[in-house]
This record gives C-alpha cells, sequence and structure tokens, in this order.
RNA sequence: GAUCCCGUAGCUCAAUUGGAUAGAGCAACAGCCUUCUAAGCUGUAGGUUCCGCGUUCGAUUCGCGGCGGGAUCACCA
C-alpha cells in the first residue's frame, strides 16, 4: 500500500510541476487520523511559497480513494494528508498471513547478505554471570531478526584461552588446590575469588590427588582444566537459552598463523607504530585519541587491542559483508582503536556496526542486588535462570532499548501474574490454543491452513475490534524489518504486546465459539493469523508459546 | 579532567528516528465472570519530557551551554 501511494503521489507531484522531494508514509500515533500520513504538503509548502494546506488539497484532488483501495483521504492539522484504509482491503492483506504461515514477516531484503555477529566472547576463566545475560539475549535475538530479514548469519564467540587472565584462572586453582591440600600456600593478589575455583580444585584433587603439588611453572594441568570446566559450563548456560554459536574463533590462531605479525608489518609499512621503551606504540592520536596506545608490551606480548585489529581482518577477509559486534558498554573504550586500525588496513568500516548495550542492574522488589567482581559471592547466569525461567529471561534482557541502563527486577521476572508482560503475551497465545482446540472438536479443520483460508467467508470480518486487529497484525513484517534495520528488538516486545492486547480486547467483545459456524469459522481465522504472529514474534525473541497455561 | 550513554507520570520504561492531543505496565481508585482461559477487559487519576538558549511550519527527538546519574579512560581483556 505505501508503495502504491508513493507512486501515485509521485506522479501527481510531477504533473503538479512540484519539486520532486522525498515523499514520506508514517503510520499516525493516533488511530483517528488514520493509517498512513504523509507530510509532503507541509514540505513542499515552504518552496511553493503556498499555504500548506492549500498544496495538500491539490495533490489530494488528483487521488481516487476507491480505486487505491481507501475509505477516506482527508487533510488535517498543519496539512497532512491521511490515509484510511477500505475494510476489504484490509481483510484482503490478511489472507497473506494465513498463506505465509511460519514464514509472515520474513523477507529476502538483504538478499542473502554475508552477515557476522559476533557476540558473548567472554574468556572461559568463570561463568557468565548475570550481567552477561544482556548480551546473550541481545546478539542471539539480533542475529535472528538479520537471519529473518534475509541475511546470511554467522553466528561467532571469540574467545582467548592465553595470556593473562588464563595465567592468572591457573594460578588461582593451583593456590587453592594447595590450600586444599593442608598447605600454606598465598593466593594470588588478583587471583580469581569465586567459590567455583575452590570447587575445580577440588576435582583435580580428587582425579591427581596431590601429584601435582610440585607442578610445572606454567600449571599446564590447571589451565587446560580450568579452561575447560568454565568453558563446558560457559556453553551449557548459553544452551539452555537456546543460544548456539556457528564459530568459537580462538584468538590463539591468530598467532599460530602470523595474523599478528602481519598487522604489525603492515602498520610499520604505515609508519602508524613506533617503538620506545620497550614496546611498540599504535599512533592512536592520529585518529583522535587523546594519546597512543601500547600494542605490543615489552614483555613481547601483544595487549588486546592488536589481536582485536588482526580479528577484525580477519572477518573482511572470510568475506563478511556486514560485520555485527555487541560488546558491554564497559568495552567502550577500545572500539575507536579497532576501527581505527582496520580502516588503516584499508578497509571499509561502514560495514562495521557496533552495538554497545548499557548495564544492567539487579533489583528483588525495593532491595537492590549487589553484585560485584571483587567478591567472592557472584550472581551467575544460571542462578539467574533457576530463578525466574528461560523465557523471563529472554524477554526481560530485550524489552528495553540498548541504550539505557536496564533495571532488572528478579521479583516481577519471577511473578506468575498480570504484572509479568511475558505472561500477556503467553496467555494471549494460550487463550488461543485453547479456542483452536475446541474449535478442532467441533469438525474446524484448523490445522489446515489451506482449508481455513478456503473454508473462511472473509466479508463477514467487519467489527472495529476485528478490523482493528488485523491491522495491528499486518504491521508485522515492517516491524521485523526496522528493528533489524535499526537493531532495536525491544520494539519487537512492544508491539507484541499490542497484539497481545488487541487481541485480548477482540476476545472480550466478539465471541468467537458461535452458533453461526459461518462467522464462527471467520473469527476462528481471525484467532489464527493472531496465533501465527505472536508464534513468529515469540520465535525471533526466543521465547515459548505454550498451547496452554 | 576527558570520552561515550542516559535523564519522560510515584516506580520501570515506550514514543514509528523531526510530526498532530507524549503513551504502556506496575502501584492507586471505580466497575465487568450462570456462556470461548478473569494470567483477561473497561474506566478514573497521574506530565513545565532535568534547566536555558538556538535551528524551523513543528523539538522528547537535532545543535550549543549548564545540572544530575552510569560506563570507560593500563605495557588487564
Amino acid at each position: 500500500m505505501k508503495e502504491r501511494l508513493h507512486q501515485h503521489v509521485k506522479k501527481i507531484l510531477a504533473e503538479l510541476s512540484y519539486p520532486s522531494i522525498d515523499i514520506i508514509f508514517d503510520r499516525p500515533k493516533v488511530a483517528a487520523h488514520g493509517d498512513l500520513t504523509t507530510n509532503v504538503a507541509m514540505m513542499l509548502a515552504k518552496s511553493l511559497g503556498k499555504n500548506p494546506r492549500q498544496v495538500a488539497q491539490s495533490i489530494v484532488e488528483k487521488l481516487d480513494a476507491k480505486s487505491l483501495m481507501l475509505s477516506s483521504i482527508e487533510i488535517a492539522g498543519p496539512g497532512f494528508i491521511n490515509f484510511k484504509f477500505a475494510e476489504n482491503y484490509v481483510v484482503e492483506q490478511a489472507k497473506e498471513i494465513l498463506r505465509a504461515g511460519d514464514k509472515f514477516g520474513a523477507s529476502d531484503a538483504a538478499h542473502g547478505k554475508k552477515t557476522n555477529v559476533e557476540w558473548v566472547s567472554a574468556n572461559p576463566t568463570g561463568m557468565l554471570h548475570s550481567g552477561h545475560g544482556r548480551q546473550v539475549i541481545l546478539g542471539q535475538v539480533i542475529a535472528n531478526l538479520l537471519e529473518w530479514t534475509g541475511h546470511k548469519v554467522t553466528r561467532e564467540y571469540y574467545f582467548n584461552n592465553a595470556g593473562n587472565q588464563m595465567r592468572n584462572l591457573a594460578e588461582s586453582i593451583y593456590a587453592r588446590y594447595r590450600q586444599a591440600l593442608g598447605d600454606d600456600y598465598p593466593f594470588p593478589e588478583n587471583g580469581y575469588q569465586g567459590e567455583y575455583i575452590t570447587e575445580i580444585a577440588q576435582e583435580i584433587i580428587k582425579e591427581k590427588g596431590s601429584s601435582l603439588r610440585e607442578t610445572d611453572s606454567e600449571r599446564i594441568y590447571f589451565k587446560k582444566y580450568g579452561e575447560e570446566w568454565c568453558f563446558k559450563r560457559i556453553k551449557a548456560t548459553l544452551s539452555r537459552l537456546g543460544v548456539q554459536h556457528d564459530v568459537f574463533y580462538n584468538e590463539d590462531s591468530l598467532y599460530s598463523e602470523g595474523k599478528i605479525q602481519e598487522v604489525i608489518q603492515a602498520f610499520r609499512e604505515k609508519d602508524l607504530v613506533y617503538d620506545q621503551d620497550g614496546a611498540v606504540w599504535y599512533r592512536a592520536t592520529k585518529f583522535g585519541a587523546d594519546k597512543d596506545r601500547v600494542i605490543v608490551k615489552s614483555t613481547g606480548e601483544p595487549t588486546y587491542r592488536l589481536p582485536d585489529i588482526a580479528y577484525h581482518r580477519e572477518k573482511y577477509r572470510r568475506g563478511f559483508e556486514l560485520i555485527v559486534d555487541i560488546f558491554g558498554a564497559d568495552h567502550i573504550a577500545t572500539i575507536p582503536d579497532v576501527l581505527s586500525g582496520v580502516t588503516a588496513l584499508g578497509f571499509d568500516t561502514s560495514k562495521v556496526k557496533v552495538i554497545i548495550h548499557q548495564m544492567v542492574s539487579f533489583v528483588n522488589g525495593e532491595e537492590v542486588v549487589k553484585m560485584s567482581k571483587r567478591n567472592a559471592k557472584t550472581y551467575t547466569l544460571d542462578e539467574l535462570i533457576d530463578e525466574v525461567g528461560v523465557d523471563a529471561v529472554h524477554y526481560f534482557f530485550v524489552m528495553r532499548s540498548v541504550g539505557t541502563h536496564l533495571e532488572f527486577d528478579i521479583a516481577l521476572a519471577k511473578e506468575q501474574s498480570d504484572k509479568n508482560p511475558v505472561y500477556y503475551l503467553q496467555y494471549a497465545h494460550a487463550r488461543i490454543a485453547s479456542l483452536l482446540r475446541f474449535a478442532q472438536q467441533e469438525g474446524f479443520k484448523i490445522e489446515d491452513r489451506t482449508a481455513m483460508l478456503n473454508a473462511t467467508d472473509f466479508s463477514l470480518i467487519t467489527s472495529k475490534e476485528e478490523i482493528d486487529l488485523l491491522k495491528k497484525l499486518l504491521e508485522f513484517p515492517e516491524i521485523v524489518q526496522s528493528c533489524a534495520l535499526t537493531y532495536e528488538p525491544h520494539r519487537l516486545t512492544t508491539y507484541l504486546r499490542e497484539v497481545a492486547e488487541t487481541f485480548h480486547r477482540f476476545y472480550h467483545e466478539q465471541r468467537v465459539i458461535n452458533d453461526d459456524k459461518k462467522l464462527m469459522q471467520a473469527r476462528l481465522t481471525v484467532c489464527l493469523l493472531t496465533k501465527i504472529v505472536i508464534a513468529n514474534g515469540c520465535k525471533i525473541l526466543a521465547v515459548s508459546c505454550p498451547e496452554k497455561m
């Protein structure tokens, strides 16, 4: 419809020899303003030196509502032109939902664009904590959205099992191991405090006894054991949430395959690095940073910046046309250096989309849940899932815009009542499922979409509640598209809430189970359409849709 | 001190990316179940969109300056 109107208006502007401008159609906030609106008249008014309402009038005169399947075209306010869809148009469009079924909302807009989404990427030095949840879910939903809009998505996890952090892990485990053996052994100053370290040490004692008391200085066994232990748990947590990465990219391979050296070499050729105090410095100030950065320490070890740059170069080399990185706000400082480095290497950073989400705080009703890294007691993501359930975790982490600090209310997420937005949505789905079950017993062929389509007399769908609902459902593809384009999944939750609300109102006003079988069939179809949209939306959010509640 | 994010109803947040009368949920108040799931629906009340200036037909949205909150500013990742 938008397309069609766009063409018509464009033609009219030409006929009236008005200047050609971007014609934009929006969905008005207020329903009374119709289904679509455009501000072209106001945009044109200035350059034409005319009253915007007059301009609007001249355009509207040339539009024929009926042939465009509109019930009205009106000029309103300062010069908006408002369009209202004819009911038969809405109903006709709604058939598409039934035809497309679980594909409704999907598109090939991106034409199979090779896209890499990297997220989580926690090093295997511990379990995922509750704060990680936001990133875990955000990445999952963004990857889904991109897939739904025609991207060919590779889900990627980047990790480092070498370097300082892992050494620290190994030392921490070793210290606990010695302590558990009764030795008076000091715990490293910045060691990992968590109880899991002791747990790992205990396991090692079980397997190896005290035989590792005098181990090599690298603590190879402890490092390896700790890494595997942590990774196993990280993957298990991700799996509980339905998160599957296609590629686990190991930072080590950047060294073993010489990629790190290549980057340094390339930088040297471009005079982007220099040596000082035994370290190699990157001229970050050339790209607006306040000071230059070390990329190779005097110990000969690179800082994280260098492998990050090399890693991103590999993403380009692997042929990705869109590179999506999802980071928490705590990583914000690293991004400019990586981007400038990649630019310096001759790659187009407009292909990189960095999504930075703000931090999460947890409250339990009134009480603030304290969480600190220094403290031995951390609140793991697993514990959060245990407490509030998989669906609430999915929904809550994605329901706020990424730019704002997220407050996660555990008490609310746990609540199995109307207070909880997840249940509101799921309840609508379960309600529909219950109706359809009943209808099936009555002999309606609700499983067969084609049969439903053919059996339905769509002209019986006339009530305001039904038309409102269908209009809402028809917005779905556009919502998916714009959520993907803006990387703003929270708008999908807002939309689905509206769908559920519009459905509940319809349910309340219009009885579905009916003596009039024709009417019942028509309303069952409306229910089925709603169920399709909710189910598809929930699939993107990775939230389950119960048939019963 | 610098950089980035945020500031909207009592609380948690939306606002179609510059549109018309700023909307939801929770909390408060008043109604709706002999019939399809009341985990629902309807209504009432609640606002100087942190402050000021600017840009324009039009600003919660853009720009500048304040104020307040968060994150980050390592030869840690």
